[in-house]
DNA sequence: AGACATGTTGCTCA
DNA sequence: ATGAGCAACATGTC
């Protein structure tokens, strides 16, 4: 389920319920799976009588920051993976079986589950953001994530389909497979497209939808400033291809011609044939085109 | 029953 | 050494 704005919706959601507030209990559901940097026990420990003072999001993951009752600073990180969900509970909640780490404030049960366990629980004690959070690549929405760095990676990965490079984190953070379909759908981009073959034009403008649809999704799933909707997608509009790429029979809501679907890369890809077309275009020299053209001046 | 799922990773082969 | 492709992970749902 989470990519980038689920994310911060979920960040958003236990922001809400517990900024500030001190953790009076922790259950733990121990599958080890999970727990990657410290056992359930440290946590346990550590997290007992703490307060938790901030949180973030980025790429797909979150870091909540608590300073424990020792008045040191302690970190979770929390990956989604493919099942995980952050949701608010009354204190009286009996931990199911898939709920694998509870927070029970004084007001409210902070609950994190995970079905399929895909996802990580981090945890570590120090005065700084443990090392997996600093590197994660630059947001698509910031200015760091240019045109040009854009541009190099696909270079970098040209041999393969585009849709398989946009889900690559290190340089798309926060890229899941509904998004990756939907910029490529606004881009009018075929999923299949080899990264190496995309023209300079169609490079920005790829690189433009990413942020545009970063933002846009961000805003609708995420909502703005101190609200967050109800639920998640219930803002999503009937003009993305979000609402229609399941649907059977779904239709492209830009063209009304029938929406296709396949593996691409790995992974089941929805796309609108009428707009996204595979070759058929200027296919010479299109990987290494340099700019300078001054004889034209005279 | 069987196919399939909004993710990552570790292995193989080129 | 670098990159592409794919099985595996564990469980629920249609």
């Amino acid at each position: 389920m989470p990519e980038l704005a689920e994310v911060e919706f979920f960040r958003k959601r236990w922001d809400q319920a517990a900024h500030g507030a001190r953790i009076l209990r922790v259950h733990t559901h121990d599958t080890k799976k999970l727990f990657r940097s410290a056992p359930a026990a440290t946590l346990h420990a550590a997290l007992t009588h703490a307060t938790l003072t901030s949180s973030a999001a980025a790429a797909k993951q979150m870091l909540f920051g608590f300073v424990t009752a020792e008045k040191t600073q302690a970190w979770l990180g929390l990956h989604l993976g493919m099942t995980g969900e952050l949701s608010v509970a009354p204190t009286t909640h009996v931990p199911r079986k898939h709920d694998h780490l509870v927070l029970f404030t004084d007001r409210q049960a902070l609950v994190f589950s995970d079905p399929r366990m895909f996802g990580k629980i981090e945890f570590t004690v120090g005065p700084e953001a443990p090392g997996w959070w600093t590197k994660i690549a630059p947001a698509l929405c910031s200015a760091p994530f240019t045109v040009a760095t854009v541009a190099d990676f696909l270079r970098r990965r040209g041999r393969a389909p585009i849709k398989a490079v946009l889900l690559m984190q290190e340089r798309f953070p926060g890229i899941g497979n509904w998004m990756a379909d939907e910029l490529l759908w606004r881009a009018a981009i075929h999923p299949a497209r080899l990264a190496g073959s995309l023209g300079p034009a169609e490079v920005r403008l790829l690189w433009r939808e990413c942020r545009h649809v970063a933002r846009l999704a961000l805003t609708a799933i995420a909502g703005r400033g101190k609200k967050l909707p109800p639920d998640l997608n219930v803002n999503i509009p009937d003009s993305w291809l979000f609402n229609h790429r399941w649907q059977k029979g779904g239709l492209c809501p830009i063209t009304k011609k029938p929406l296709a679907r396949a593996e691409i890369g790995g992974r089941t890809s929805c796309w609108s044939p009428a707009r996204q077309k595979l070759g058929a275009r200027p296919s010479s020299a299109v990987l290494s085109r340099k700019r300078p053209r001054a004889a034209v001046l005279s």
